[in-house]
DNA sequence: GACAAGGGTTGAGTCGATTCAATTCAATCT
DNA sequence: AGATTGAATTGAATCGACTCAACCCTTGTC
């Protein structure tokens, strides 16, 4: 009920306040004796340190904050796991801040973190021309950009997500199909951007013959997805394309499903590439093709800097580090086959 | 860089610390000039309330712990949804911990909550007998337990398990199937035990000729439920259970890829049905029937508890809140059909 | 026996914000 | 003018753990 403090454990182990704290922190240094008797003192008292009041004498904690773009997204979930597994093996806590895509939430969660004195961040902002980031770094806290790249001033781990556009287009282009859409969210979100970029390259590459259609919504979620994929399938077949790249897989997974319900067929009447390769594609209706991304070592490696930094701030060199997407080909971008 | 206090903001600002602690908490009691330069201050210095000071001083945060059992499982995610959707407006910060079905990490998580003194934690242990819960309450800090019910001693929102349970046995039963498993994980997580029982008591009340088999796997993931569909694919098709009842969607749409791979048809050759109704079940290869929960009213319901908990300690009264299941029937439960 | 060395232990001071009794000062009342 | 009121402000004490200079003992050495 009412939380004991070190004074209390002192007085019945019949020490001083310092000699409790060595037992807690330093306990080598003290005489196995009188250490027992502390030990026997916090079970009796149930005394459980108050991790507050030590945060604030010694100045900084061992939490770090994650701010992703959507917790609902497995890719992000991954990423998480990634870093919480690294944190674990540093007496770290991993803090999942959900900005569900919604710039006011995350710099309310930024805000929060920073009044928290969080040893340090790790975010996928949501715009990527957001200022929050540097000003953080700027008044001292280390942040690590994830699947967003920095400018120099920070660290970030990111996927090259132009290759990851380029591959997924070349491969459709391969395939035949000569009518491709890309299926995004909001250009404001880099990865998108980027995306978009890839595939548009591929097409340019292509040469005249290849057409790009462009649908964006305000979210990347299987319901936006569902959305898009009703008016594709609302369209004329001779209009319609014959294949999409989705931005990512939930999107994929929504325009799947509109295709399902409008009966149809997939790959035959579309073809369709998602990104991330979360679990869920694997299992889709019709196995999905995805363009797969380290989702952990994202995780690891951007956890990774970030302890680099706060371990060294004096000699740490921000670094960028960018890994190679690929491609996993799956029964949703069969070959084209035009129909009768 | 050197983060600023509010001593050095009442310097600049030519007023007193309290005062400046007025202006931060009681704006309104400070007078408008005064809070203007206070104001001033603050901006000029770049200062941020340090949250760890505060937090000691008054002796309460605004922080509440959510321990789920996997992240990876989007049940949770929107459980975890809900209860964030009510924290916001009650400017409360949800940290997402996640035990990954691992008493030791549930431990620890608990632990460390435990030392940043939370205002309470919602929690879904990893089993049912785990005293953990009970001491935290004991100890002071208010618990709701989450998808578990919980023994009077404390506050918990659940599903009927049961019911959901014999719902889809009932469903099954009524479709034909005289042989249905059971595919779940450990006994010892308290929901696995209680759909297993509701199946059970499904299939005893259709009398002797339905038959119950049950397979069990260390984890509820995709990775197992594939694992127990490899097994049961290789039985011989008259010793194979015609129909699964799966403790979670992920477990079932595991199942799902096993069928898939081995070229058993869902549902002419194995019927499905999963718990939980995540978004994904829809999207499956064979779209999966699923027993509903209401996940995020479950998350809601569980930080009301706990605020209305914290909000007055005196009169509170531990509820138990239990909400029902409903099943959502799609093509993996089609009428059974015995092929040639 | 005097002195040094060093392992153990002590406790006052500190971290930054909040609290609240005490103080100031101008406005209002008698 | 003097007394009263009350709004605004002050600053020392406080929350709980950590730090470190100072101190206390032994033990060992010459």
């Amino acid at each position: 009920m009412a939380t004991r403090n070190i004074k209390e454990v002192a007085q019945l182990a019949r020490v001083s306040v310092g000699t409790v704290s060595n037992v807690l922190n330093r306990p080598e240094i003290v005489s196995p004796a009188t250490r027992e008797r502390v030990f026997d003192a916090i079970k009796e008292l149930g005394f459980v340190r108050n991790e507050v009041a030590r945060h604030l004498r010694v100045g900084h904690s061992r939490t770090v904050g994650l701010v992703v773009l959507d917790v609902a997204n497995p890719f992000f979930v991954d990423v998480a796991r990634g870093a919480e597994a690294v944190a674990d093996d540093h007496d770290t806590m991993v803090v999942l801040c959900n900005s569900a895509g919604d710039a006011g939430r995350e710099r309310r969660h930024l805000d929060q973190l920073e009044q928290q004195r969080v040893m340090g961040i790790l975010i996928t902002p949501v715009e990527a021309e957001t200022p929050w980031p540097q000003e953080l770094s700027a008044r001292g806290i280390p942040v690590v950009l994830v699947d967003s790249p920095a400018t120099g001033l920070q660290c970030s781990v990111a996927v090259d997500d132009r290759l990851g556009g380029q591959i997924a287009g070349a491969h459709l282009i391969e395939r035949g199909h000569r009518r491709i859409a890309f299926v995004g969210g909001p250009m404001s979100v880099k990865q998108v951007a980027d995306r978009h970029a890839g595939v548009a390259g591929a097409v340019a590459a292509a040469g005249g013959d290849v057409e790009l259609l462009t649908a964006t919504a305000p979210a990347l979620t299987v319901a936006e997805g569902r959305a898009i994929g009703e008016r594709m399938a609302a369209l004329p077949a001779a209009e319609r394309p014959t294949a999409a790249f989705c931005a990512n897989d939930m999107m994929a997974l929504g325009l799947l499903q509109a295709m399902a319900t409008h009966g149809l067929r997939v790959p035959d009447d579309l073809a369709i590439i998602g990104y991330d390769d979360i679990d869920f594609a694997a299992a889709a209706a019709v196995p999905l093709s995805s363009v797969r991304q380290p989702r952990e070592l994202l995780g690891r490696t951007a956890i990774d800097l970030l302890l680099e930094e706060v371990a060294e701030p004096g000699r740490h060199r921000h670094r960028q580090v960018i890994f190679q997407p690929d491609l996993v080909v799956r029964e949703s971008s069969a070959p084209y086959r035009p129909q009768p």
